[in-house]
DNA sequence: GTCTATACTCAGATAGAC
DNA sequence: GTCTATCTGAGTATAGAC
């Protein structure tokens, strides 16, 4: 339920369980596929989990946790309103956020997600709280800061937020699966920077 | 492989794999379970398929051919967009899109290929061609028709099609995720037809 | 086409030695 | 904490009577 622990044979589960999982989905895991990719015995698998189940669960709480250290607390935006420009800052948060999901773990735990989001109620509350409404409430509080500092014409914050940040929830998925297909992904990438310039533009007439 | 069969044992077998799979996924479901729902013997099911992954096969053509149907075909566009109001055909498809969407087989059908594409090469093409690419597409050659007649201002028919289509596709899933727990659906509702608002106000600043 | 009966493999999980 | 050995139930699939 904690951090993923730094080494030893509870970490090598969990990367194994978050490996498999994404590629195969929960259910299709056995825990002698697991156990085997990890190198140890199947009753040793219970020494550190009470089950298969509560590996789940700890990957869950380890995307949560990772995502609360995601994104900039609220309170330093209107500092950051005052000194950056707006390209400036979504530009960074383009990249942040590909960064993200770039990495293998995070990447892994987001297709966990999007197997599992039907089948479990957990899942579903991760997307739809965590990803989608964290992300739009912190771009609301972005796009009212750059507003108050009248950097951005005025208008509605969060109708703007989703409007930058939905399409790239679209790009990114199509972005993960042709990477998962080792395929090129210059189309998806020239086309988040085409939305990207498209918005600013926008920006400025809204 | 064909159409969904009018009537018959193959039939509900297959409405009950659509909605078995649906809900826990085609690993979780077992074929004893399945056939159970069904009401019919486990031995009995071979009479209609060969293996439970014939089954999955046949509901990914099944999604195919209902795809296919879904969309005008391409050269009537130029008569809509002579005969038509922009504003009115794009109310008119997100009518029908979302009516597609709320149709039950189609929804299930739907929540197969995301749960399964990771696992699956079959539902990843489905998605990225069929639904992704397909529907760009076409959007693509309604907004160019819709610049020749001078309807709307000219520029980047794909871009539009993009920036039109892909906030849609994300609160698709926000709001299929909403149905699924029989939670209130208005907010997402009330963003798409703000969405449209938006984009129909910018098509003619572009 | 449906059934009964069965084959055989694999699932998750535990007991107890080391 | 890891192992060997084993339990019990569930998995897909088939043979053959009706």
């Amino acid at each position: 339920m904690d951090r993923l622990p730094a080494e030893g044979t509870k970490k090598k589960i969990l990367e194994a369980s978050i490996d498999l999982f994404s590629r195969k989905g929960y259910s299709a895991v056995s825990v002698r596929e697991l156990t085997k990719a990890v190198g140890i015995k199947e009753s040793s698998l219970y020494n550190h989990f009470r089950s298969k189940e509560e590996i789940l669960e700890c990957i869950y709480q380890l995307f949560k946790e990772e995502r609360d250290l995601a994104l900039p607390s609220k309170d330093k935006l209107s500092f950051i309103a005052k000194n950056t420009r707006i390209e400036t800052f979504l530009l960074q948060g383009m990249e942040s956020f590909k960064r993200s999901v770039d990495d293998e773990l995070h990447e892994k735990m987001w297709r966990i997600l999007n197997i599992e989001q039907f089948r479990d109620q957990r899942a579903r509350d991760i997307i739809l709280n965590q990803m989608y409404k964290g992300t739009i409430d912190f771009l609301e509080h972005v796009f009212q800061a750059f507003m108050d500092e009248n950097k951005i014409k005025q208008g509605n914050a969060r109708l703007l937020a989703m409007q930058y940040q939905y399409p790239i929830f679209t790009m990114m998925t199509e972005y993960l699966l042709l990477k998962y297909d080792d395929r090129d992904t210059t189309d998806v990438e020239n086309n988040m920077q085409e939305h990207l310039q498209f918005f600013l533009h926008n920006l400025h007439i809204y």
